[in-house]
DNA sequence: TAGTGGTCTAGACCACCGG
DNA sequence: CGGTGGTCTAGACCACTAA
């Protein structure tokens, strides 16, 4: 782990260990560039990380800051860092997969538009129940193109898709582009799902892009209300 | 506006004009230091600005790519950079607002802890309707402390908190931790949005912070699921 | 192995905040 | 006004990718 980073996690320590106070100005980081021995700029990409991780605020002319965040919080911004904004009430629960459909077309003119390919390629198309700890929760339609993930079984669905594109074909994910809304549930998620008509639905679209700046998965997830919260964090620019 | 802004700027206008297509390197740094005539951090800086804006991808050892994403996702994107995440069905209309509650009390234990302030302090507690060319969408539940937001008047809440608090008492906003859900509605949000028991309601429940730390607002706003899309972009550390 | 972006330095000047 | 963080330089070395 290189300089910056080991100083934006003994930053993070101290303010999660109340070493900083909430409302406590931080040391100025010409004070801190002595403290570790380090430029000027190596403290400055240190505190952004801090500040990215939504646990203190900068103020030119005036210092660095801890934020009143409360504890619960704070440890889900931790969560929140990581690549999913999800949480599920599935920590620690074993996940498992339903099939309910897995065939190879050509894309609808949406989802090539979205994946930027081609209306006479093919792709995947998927549609999965999944379960934690036999209780169902979500209902996910996958479209992936057939040229970038190439090799897809049923027992790659029944378990990871995302660990086989990593693991397997040694690509790397690099980004997902969202949007989220409320539903009602169609047949099919009041089937698996074992809920009624009336049940909201909360509704993630999501476009995943490869390091190469191919878009590789458009998929629609139909989440349990009850069994999901996305958490976001925005910083003023 | 500084350098690594400009250069950031005509990053994306070539890209949204095409002058780099989907899947193409960029010039590598060291050609667009001397294309810009500036030094290889502040070219970084830049580049580094047209990644956090989801429009192109860094590989050490093989460069800079423009990602493939639609037009209809890119020009979202410019929103989603503005401080919420939020596509309204909005735009241009002419927002009002009807005070349903205006109180000042003791804040709630959770409210209290997720506030980081006193239990026996006041806040100003909230309920307001509001309504895009008099069609209703969101019902907002606000609390705010009255030393951190004082003069806080109707007038105030039949126009915008946020710009009194910019404006008026020269505050400013530096962040804002979202956590989002889908739900029934209750009675007050079926008779002022006008919709049934069963209708889903996109929750978003906000704390909001000033540049100096404090957390200055708690509040949940119920939206019509038909009139809100939340979106957002993450990109993998 | 050649070429890419990632990290880091030591120092300079600037914009902004607060007393 | 002194002190803060913001920007920028010119250069060095490193880690990684791809051929």
């Amino acid at each position: 782990m290189v300089k910056y980073q080991e100083i934006a996690k003994d930053l993070r320590h101290r303010i999660l260990n109340k070493l900083y106070l909430p409302g406590e100005q931080l040391p100025q980081e010409k004070e801190m560039c002595r403290t570790y021995n380090v430029s000027r700029i190596t403290i400055k990409k240190a505190v952004d990380e801090v500040v990215n991780a939504g646990l203190v605020i900068k103020r030119r002319g005036a210092g660095t800051f801890v934020k009143a965040v409360n504890d619960d919080a704070v440890k889900e911004l931790s969560m929140v860092q990581q690549f999913t904004g999800f949480t599920e009430s599935n920590t620690g629960k074993s996940i498992s997969s339903e099939i309910i459909r897995f065939e190879i077309v050509h894309p609808s003119a949406e989802v090539a538009d979205k994946l930027q390919i081609d209306k006479d390629g093919f792709v995947y198309d998927i549609i999965r129940a999944r379960y934690a700890d036999k209780e169902p929760f979500v209902v996910e339609y996958t479209q992936m193109p057939l040229d970038i993930i190439p090799g897809l079984k049923r027992d790659v669905l029944l378990d990871s898709i995302y660990h086989y594109i990593q693991s397997g074909l040694k690509l790397k994910i690099q980004s997902a582009h969202r949007a989220i809304r409320a539903m009602w549930p169609n047949e099919v998620e009041q089937n698996y799902l074992k809920v009624d008509t009336s049940f909201p639905m909360l509704e993630v679209e999501q476009v995943a892009y490869l390091d190469d700046g191919r878009a590789f998965e458009h998929s629609i997830s139909r989440h349990r209300s009850d069994k999901i919260i996305f958490k976001t964090l925005s910083i003023r620019a």
